[in-house]
DNA sequence: TTTGACAATGCAAGCGCTTACATTCATATT
DNA sequence: AATATGAATGTAAGCGCTTGCATTGTCAAA
């Protein structure tokens, strides 16, 4: 028969849930009851769904389920850029985490850029996102406002503000870097320069400075004199900032870091200038990334809890979808590791 | 009027294909078209079309066009793991390059589990992946099948096999892993040990072995009395095996390492044992990720165009999707970067 | 003026699923 | 025996979009 030939030409097509029904003699509607409410249907009827499933190797079509269930079980996040690890590292157990309970992860990296966030945002929403995680607060209220009236579960991370609209897990940038300065200070440092990420559109960033900023403020030092330069982050970045506050007359006795990537990158230009860490100059860090401890000598710097913050963010996300009650923010605590860059300030 | 109220209080819906119709005044279709194929519409017409766009943030519903379309722009890829830079690093060119031709890019990771790769290759199909990139080519053949049933474009990365099945974007792993290794030998070792990522399911990691084995027996080495430890990928790890190797009697005076990861754990692993590196040590990696050239001395090591083969990877698929043809295989090439962990085996 | 061709648009089917509602049937209750 | 109950399943509407086909209107050629 030649019509049978065509037939068995005919490109694959992807088993669908008729397919699924017509084979184990029951209707669609069972089908899908099986797979998502087992409990409504016959055991004996669900045997032998299930084995339609496994013998077609059937998948529900994802576009359709979003579409009819109004459900995606897909929780979107907006990062920065994973090319920084504390994001990846957080991103990773966030997502276990939402894999575990049966959700997926969809994420998009906004490269820093506040204007691409917006876009981004609608793109996941479109894509069906039953919620979603933003890094820290500092973004447009249309942004924010968007959320709210789509009523989209949210959770902002990496940044602590109990009083604001939406609900964070995350540590107080400013508290913790004042206190790690305040230990600092104690090392008798006097001359110190900043090396910070760049603060605009960036609330983490800024709350570490502005810590710094009162920390030195507390220890008599003239808070105009200090010596702050943004750059983008990069180990390379770190270093050429490092290398022009080095070079200038009336060095710095400490570098004061906005983040353990700049960091080391200091730790480099010291090395090629021969200073001592830290006889000669001390650096420090921020975040306690691996990077961090495989430095030599070890970076001193403020271990952050990343892991914790996306297994949290992300039971609290579920949480949200699950029984759409806003629940509340959590603070994690952070945790000075004083590792072999922070010395006291030479006496010469 | 209480309907009014009522109808504003109820709950935000996003806006849709039709809203954008109504406010331009023409039909759904006309609005599709001017999304889709712009020039098919009348240049009035596509202002109006636009305007209202731009009014109500519409975004179409990405589940509703994958189905009706049957296309969905989105390129799926499943690696390993998003903690390994080797695979950050290509991914983000990967998607960076996907993002300027128009593609999204849905990953998925698979831990290095080969049962874990169906399963989330299915996933990726349901949600309208148009293709798939994988690494490496140790997989079950019901996968391949499947790719080929459904006539799914797909590219290997990380591997070259220009002879088989599925088109390839890599450099020959165990050609690359040979050299070097002929390189190393040069410095006068006799007495070296491997410390591999583990080389089952990973095809990767089994040809830099064997590539290794072939050049020990070019140079005269029993293959046999080669020192191989397999660990998983992690400095950790790295450091553990090292620590092993180098307490045993009769140490060897080169670690060959099969990625830079566990190379600098090893590095870690001499430096706690006082080992001079490389007087006393010779330690080599492989991939040449950032800390390689950031750990003291640095890292001799086999440097891999990740970036490229992430570019060309996407470059090759968009191709396969816009023209269904199939493309040639790619070879890169690779480069050794002789840094400072190489150095003559120790005359003692 | 009539006709044909083509550009611009509309109509409506259908993509694969979920779910409210209707139906059936076995069992418990009176 | 008659009825109520509820578990199991089926029927069919509709989610928001694309696209083949039909329709309309315009303009050039005959």
């Amino acid at each position: 028969m030649r019509r049978e030939h065509t037939k068995k030409r005919r490109s694959f097509r992807a088993p669908t849930i008729d397919d699924v029904a017509k084979l184990a003699g029951v209707s669609t509607a069972t089908v899908s009851r099986c797979l998502n409410t087992p409990d409504m249907v016959n055991p004996d009827t669900r045997v032998r769904v299930i084995n339609a499933v496994a013998e077609l190797g059937y998948e529900p079509n994802f576009g359709a389920r979003v579409m009819a269930a109004k459900r995606s079980n897909t929780i979107g996040a907006i990062i920065p850029t994973m090319e920084n690890a504390i994001f990846a590292r957080g991103l990773q157990a966030f997502q276990e985490e939402l894999d575990q309970n049966g959700y997926t992860l969809l994420v998009a990296s906004s490269s820093y850029q506040a204007d691409l966030e917006k876009k981004q945002l609608r793109t996941l929403l479109a894509r069906g996102a039953d919620a979603m995680l933003l890094i820290g607060f500092a973004r447009g209220e249309e942004i924010y406002d968007m959320l709210t009236d789509r009523q989209v579960p949210t959770i902002v991370a990496w940044s602590y503000k109990p009083e604001a609209q939406v609900a964070s897990v995350g540590f107080d940038n400013k508290a913790a870097m004042r206190e790690f300065t305040d230990f600092i200070f104690k090392h008798g440092h006097r001359k110190v320069a900043v090396i910070s990420a760049p603060t605009a559109d960036n609330d983490r960033a800024a709350e570490r400075v502005a810590g710094i900023k009162e920390s030195a403020a507390d220890n008599g030092i003239d808070v105009e004199e200090l010596d702050i330069v943004e750059v983008n982050y990069s180990i390379e970045n770190g270093a050429r900032a490092a290398h022009g506050l080095l070079t200038s007359e009336d060095r710095p006795t400490v570098l004061v870091c906005g983040n353990d990537v700049l960091a080391i990158g200091a730790l480099k230009a010291a090395r090629d200038l021969k200073l001592r860490v830290p006889e000669d100059l001390s650096i420090t860090g921020f975040d306690d990334i691996e990077l961090a401890q495989i430095a030599d000598p070890g970076l001193t710097t403020v271990h952050v809890p990343h892991r914790e913050m996306g297994r949290r963010a992300a039971n609290l996300l579920i949480k949200m979808v699950e029984t759409s009650q806003t629940p509340q923010s959590e603070k994690l605590a952070t945790r000075i590791v004083n590792r072999g860059t922070l010395g006291m300030a030479p006496t010469s």
